[in-house]
DNA sequence: TATGAATGAGTTTTCATTCAT
DNA sequence: AATGAATGAAAACTCATTCAT
């Protein structure tokens, strides 16, 4: 009971907290990509955690609120990872390579999280995460045109629609190599979507 | 009783049937696409067609059986619209623009259907309906610029590609504008997509 | 609406009535020995008569009305049946021996009325209607024997004991072929039977 | 946290789980002897067992699996009943007076089990486990006999009629004692029916 | 009188959440 | 803190009964 036990004592017991918190939402991914949210039940995710049943409710308040956790944590890697590789090279072509890339390349060991993202941010109470994240992919590649444009590398164009004709192609990629409806690569899908983008630039 | 009352009164049954399953049907599409498949009771599609519980049961066996046909009447719909409008033209680029339009047009009034199926065919257990609409999708637009390079009007490309690259912006334009991420209308969409495959096959 | 037509409509329509409540009642009494009481729902009675579900409430008040009434009827054919062939024969040997034979022979063509005895007389609500039966049929076998004691044939024993035993080795013989446990014609079934009492009343 | 104890720990839990299961199937036993197999829900056995109708499910599958161990159970305690009184005679009469005596006294304080047998026995889709139990007391009192033709104790006769018989007679005073009909005791039945045997094996 | 579509209470079963240990 | 047995509300589905035609 000592000044100093007093003050570090929470922080222990926080750290302890946030290590079961992110041991039960890495289960959660899992289980929630695979089976879906109102398919799971808690004793899955507790299974995955190998933890009692009651043990997850002493990190979460709810069933609801693990998946909230869940989703927010894998936008945050999402875009953690995103952003790391792309400020290493610049022009036009090489940042749209890149981009398309990492999208395509970041989700191959990140099945369950991805398969998460598309079934349960399709669920009505969780749009607006979702949306968000679509809005900042898109800002991101009009922001790549919009610079090459600014550069001279590239002539004006509807940039808009470019950018969200290269996220759905990446989307529709992730989706079908997901679902095992398709036999290319990760870099195939990739080398095709940008020859696609940039005939529509006019740099084919 | 006369002759054509009896020859009739099986019909009259029959009609009133198919009613009460599309009434049902349209009940169900709204509120499975309002709150996902999982999430809705039989109650509320009940309620939704002011009927009891009971009798939805009198028309479909299973809350299961209610999906699976409100996806098939959604597909079939889909398929006799785009079929009666595309006999009207011929050669690639008017084939192209007229089925993409379709898929674009058509959902204008349907957004809770369309809703449904993006909702619903992400749960797991829906997976192989999904699919085998998405396949379909993908084979009419591949006969489609296959029949033109058959015609001498096209020349040999990733055809495969370039369909699943309509196909995604075609998907990811609608469900912008179901969830109001855009301004445009589906008739621009469809000119742009065109426009995007016309190029790739080099017939901008 | 003269006299006559008064008077007679009624009856007319008694007439009819009671026809399809019978008719109603050996439906009923298929589908009851077949699944049971509670296996059996109202449209398998109506379905078995070849007539609406609404109809059968036409005529009994409820399920449980028309199995009352089937059990009833099964009682009363039962009873009719095995007095009309004893009193032909006098003597205890003979009597005894027609006796166990009408019981076992009875039921041949009438397995499903045997069923809906034994299924539904074994329900709680209708014990005392089985009792009635089974008092019925101890009391008849009781009155042979005491007769034959009376005419000097036998001698005193437990007359109430064997003729229990009577009954319950033809019930079990009958039930053993109604489930198809036995291979013995009645015939043979009654044949030991009466030996069997008949070397307990020292007359073998 | 001995090693006892870490040891002991599963044993202590299998106990617990033993106990409620017994718990749920006295109560079962009685609640199901009483309505019958299907005018009683699950929700009765709850009740019944001062447990929530949620509770039920931890320990069985299905209210047919209760009815299932229920059964078994009555067996099993039957088999063991009679198999450990039998050990202490020989010879063919004491082990027939004895079987005998066994199977009427066992159900003295058994009524809502037996009167489930009977009831639930009845109903179609129990049969084949009913049939198992007949089949195996016939076959237990047809090996009595039949060694007691190999000792030279007896000479050969129908013993698979007898069998049935000495089963059919006990069941039907187990019967009679149940729904009143008689005054005997167990021990008197039991005395009857022991010479009944007797005098048709031609040891009286 | 006959029909069978409609009803809704009742049944089995699941599972998020609580709480005694 | 951790457990998992217990709970009971809620869901899918059935079916006796009613009633408009």
């Amino acid at each position: 009971m000592s000044l100093t036990a007093t003050v570090r004592t929470p922080t222990r017991k926080q750290v302890l907290t946030d290590l079961r918190r992110q041991e039960i939402l890495a289960a959660a991914v899992k289980v929630f990509g695979k089976k879906g949210f109102a398919a799971t039940c808690v004793g899955d995710v507790a299974d995955a955690a190998k933890i009692a049943k009651g043990t997850v409710y002493l990190y979460f308040d709810s069933k609801e609120e693990i998946y909230a956790a869940a989703v927010q944590m894998a936008v945050a890697q999402l875009r953690e990872r995103a952003a790391e590789r792309i400020r290493t090279v610049s022009g036009v072509r090489e940042r749209l390579a890149l981009s398309i890339a990492v999208r395509l390349e970041f989700w191959q060991d990140k099945q369950s999280l991805y398969r998460l993202l598309l079934t349960v941010g399709r669920e009505a109470q969780h749009k607006r995460q979702t949306h968000e994240v679509l809005r900042a992919g898109h800002a991101y590649f009009l922001s790549i045109l919009k610079e090459g444009e600014a550069a001279g590398e590239l002539e004006a164009r509807d940039f808009e629609m470019i950018a969200w004709a290269i996220l759905d192609m990446i989307r529709g990629c992730n989706e079908r190599r997901l679902d095992h409806l398709t036999e290319r690569t990760p870099q195939e899908d990739a080398a095709a979507i940008t020859a696609f983008a940039l005939q529509q630039l006019g740099l084919a």
